[in-house]
DNA sequence: AAATAAGCGAGACGGTACGTCTTGTCTTCTT
DNA sequence: AAGAAGACAAGACGTACCGTCTCGCTTATTT
């Protein structure tokens, strides 16, 4: 039910011999990306609402039926787009200085959430989570949980460097770390400042004796 | 645009006889019940996807008409469900313990968040807040707000009785504390146990000193 | 799943008493003649192919469920069309001389079939009566067996007045009187002038010693 | 526009030297009589409607490109599959007996015409022939045609032993004979017995004082 | 033997129309 | 005046076919 695998244009050679008998060419790369750019542009332009699939398809210049043979819904669309174009933003930083490391990351996040436009996506994604278990299982282990790999990376090079107890909860840790800000995206709408996660870095670093 | 002020009944002598002419008693509130009903039931039993305008006028016996006189979208209607059947299972316990009021605290709205029935009511109004920046505003204002101070009496209280420095910042504790139960529910769709929760209460007092 | 039957704006009054519960004024004449037109313009103008009922719809300036509540598909439309505006002109005549009745009344549905509108509405319906089996009972029973019906008449007339034997065949003289015009018309495709009308006139007349 | 012309599998040969230099072995003919099976079948099975050029072509296991490499649409194939396997039924009998001739010819068109599975394929391409001009012509001028010197061809010889006067109007009279059955096939869908059948050879016969 | 070129199965593509669903407005009659 | 009923215009949904196209395979000359 999820974004069928990306054809790569019939793989030509690829290895094993004959792999398909019909059409060599698979899936149009163009079209795909008109798709991904026009869904990505009706979110930000007219909001999630605006965002059809008829519009998509008269948008990109491509036929519905060719949305539905890659996709199974606009929200499949959007997470293609967001998978394509943002998630390496959010590469945490490696500088060896988990101070440093740790408020900058915290602060790149909380800018991509509430204020990047695949932050838009991205939060647009989350909400259709909540109202669609299908599509929340998909969205979980297609960005959440790689995300959720990105957010521990900073704790767990720590960890890996003996700078916190051996017995420390990484999961429970990132949970304290990063849920206020997700909360004040999703939930309070307040803006997130500096000081607000430079706070959050510091009470963590004192939790456990690095300051 | 907000779901328009409950008239009660118009106030007609209430009591004193005669109760109306024509229809002299404004909104039927048996209409109004049924309405809240049957849209709780719809997302319980077919989810969000399953609540329609149409569905909730026909399982209600009600005439669309009268939906549309006094709420403004289905999510209104859930709004209602939910302030009307709800929200008062969160008001923090106030026994003077601070440690245990806090635990206790947190415990409930883990459980109000990601196991109630209404807690799952409450769960599609925030995703529609991402996705309805009209909706957002009456929710966060009817909703949202209340139940910030809601989550922030506990500490509030604290602070009066000087088991806080005056000038910490309860904004951001409260965020720290109840930030990662959102998340957990909203993204991470972890289960919450007693020991996340009671990690969360400890980590707060030990930043403070209080243990 | 025939056209429904004409409800007559709400048939107020209507003699018994209460007819129905909700909507009273019931389906809008208006839209039913806009629909009707657009119809027919559009086979006139574009040909049976290009009758849809998207094109319908938005010739008419009517939503595509008002044209699905009320037929089940285009050709039930056109049937609908054909009724109103067209079966009259085929009343025979009776002016007592039977060979003149019969001459008029050949020429006329000659004329009919061939070279009017609603003949082309007619032409293109006995079509569709060949490739849908329920269509087809539908347009006997409600179009072809009432026009069959008229084409008996006039040898219905002639047997009342005792100038036919009362054993004749009229369904199989009928057939031989009309079959001919029909043939030419949907198959040979061949034009029919007065002369050949009137030869079958005469053939029947002869059949019989009439002439 | 028609039917390209059969190739007969390159007509190698073919007198005057070298036709093509690309492909030397022409179209397949097994994937002609694929087609044209297919297209029999579905409709036999399915109806007009059940008849598509995407299920003949998964049904003949044949390429979409294939069958408009020859046939410009599905009407078109099924007037070549009508052509290849049914109108040598219809061959005029000639005993040199004029009214037997004539009834048993009569009663073989009604056959066709109403109960054999090729008529149903007829009938289709008549209705077809109503709705599309272009259709019209090229279904007249390779069925309809040959189909009417057939059914002229008793009469024609009737004429030509002198059995009938020299100014008799073969055509007319044809459409007197055939015009009936074809007029209870296409529109009043009575059955043909062989009493109606009989009546209008009968008919024809007095007419012209041969019996 | 190699080169060539058309027919072929396969199937993606841009489209059009289908028939259904929901929205939010409206009109009418009842209470 | 509110409510029940439901018709209405609007427009998105997901599906089915249309007719075109590109692809790589097969096949039979032609060189």
């Amino acid at each position: 039910m999820t974004s069928v695998a990306r054809a790569e244009a019939g793989g030509t050679g690829e290895g094993s011999g004959r792999r398909h008998h019909g059409n060599r060419h698979g899936r149009s790369e163009g079209a795909r990306q008109a798709v991904l750019e026009a869904a990505d542009d009706l979110l930000v332009e007219k909001g999630f609402a605006g965002v059809t699939m008829e519009g998509i398809a008269a948008r990109a210049g491509v036929a519905k039926q060719t949305l539905y043979r890659w996709w199974s819904a606009k929200t499949d669309i959007l997470m293609d787009a967001l998978l394509q174009d943002a998630v390496e933003d959010l590469t945490p930083p490696d500088t060896g200085d988990l101070a440093r490391d740790l408020s900058a990351y915290l602060r790149q996040l909380a800018w991509f959430l509430g204020e990047s436009d695949p932050g838009a996506v991205f939060r647009a994604l989350i909400a259709q989570a909540q109202l669609d278990p299908g599509f929340a299982r998909d969205f979980r282990s297609r960005c959440l949980e790689p995300q959720r790999l990105r957010d521990r990376a900073v704790l767990q090079r720590a960890l890996d460097a003996g700078l916190l107890p051996a017995d420390v909860d990484i999961e429970a840790e990132t949970d304290q770390l990063v849920g206020p800000l997700y909360y004040r995206v999703l939930v309070s709408d307040e803006p997130i400042g500096e000081a607000f996660t430079d706070g959050l870095a510091d009470a963590f670093l004192r939790r456990h004796g690095l300051v």
